[in-house]
DNA sequence: CCGGATTAGTTTAGGCTTCAAAGATTGGTC
DNA sequence: GACCAATCTTTGAAGCCTAAACTAATCCGG
């Protein structure tokens, strides 16, 4: 034995394991561990539910998402950039949706580099019923906070992305 | 140039996308992608610069994380829980870390089974400088933030968390 | 002591993701 | 028209990640 003779460390995630941690840690760091742990809790549930209801993935669910706001047809780089992944990434997401008859390509006109990508009938179906329940699973996720917390929460959310972009931008830059 | 004649669609992401969504939208889910796009923007950035600067990745950083909070070593389960990462990724990050000589195995003294993982002593420097480097990181792209809104986005991110907690413990749950 | 349930860790198959390099096309300049 | 730079996409190598099946060791009730 000599198992747990004095402390048993039930820390349950990163940002619980520093909240007894030595002074001089910046209070940043917590907030940052608080956000990304909220963030992997959550999104580790929505891929699960993906998975167990619609045998798919998050990232072909957002995929169709974006191609569902744009029934005329995104390119794979307008895609690849609102979904804020590689290039290649795209490449191979298109082609295994493709082959499940899911989304389709088509030539861009006037342009032969490029290819539109568009849900199929099916896919628009298919994503359609995804949809309604993502977004019911969100609801639910959220739904232990009251509308005034969400509205402040997506207020100060939005002030940090603001700030990270800023910290992001190339130096001088005005747009 | 024949740039930008009519629209020039830079949404820049998903949940900028859904701003002029037509109305029915619930606004959990513009709080969502919010919160989503926050993240990723932040993780993103961090992950280039983890490589960049230290030719690593953040799992690695996080496993060398949290070894080093536990001079004694963890067992592998307890850094897949701490990560909330399944046993089968650790084993291999594990295994990555080993092979370049910053973590090492230990038996675990009564468990056969078991394994503690501890950070060499070449680890716990490399970590220490990436460490450094990480927490300014993060004071940087969280500066954006005056220290009241860091603490109100701290206790609402709080909130949310605890709150999809509960929504994911197992019904009837008391502890 | 035996046998079943549990726990620790590994393995396998498949998908996701990036970077870097290469192929194809376009637009502008001379 | 010929080049050259920029843009769109694909490919290949490597790593990350999960679920599920598996092995090994421990625990525990009889």
């Amino acid at each position: 034995m000599t198992p747990p003779d004095d402390i048993v460390p039930i820390t349950v995630d990163a940002e619980t394991a520093l909240a007894h941690a030595p002074p001089g840690h910046k209070d940043e760091l917590r907030l940052w561990l608080r956000l990304l742990t909220c963030t992997t809790l959550m999104e580790g549930e929505i891929r699960a539910r993906l998975r167990r209801d619609f045998d798919t993935t998050l990232p072909r669910f957002d995929l169709m998402a974006a191609l569902d706001r744009a029934p005329q047809g995104m390119t794979l780089g307008e895609v690849s950039r609102r979904m804020m992944v590689s290039n290649g990434n795209v490449t191979g997401l298109a082609a295994r949706l493709e082959s499940e008859g899911l989304v389709e390509r088509r030539a861009m006109p006037g342009d032969r580099r490029a290819q539109l990508l568009r849900l199929t009938a099916r896919g628009r179906r298919e994503f359609a019923r995804q949809s309604a329940a993502h977004e019911g699973w969100i609801a639910e996720l959220l739904g232990g906070l009251d509308p005034a917390e969400r509205a402040q929460l997506f207020r100060l959310l939005g002030r940090a992305k603001a700030g990270v972009r800023a910290a992001l931008a190339p130096e001088g830059e005005t747009a």
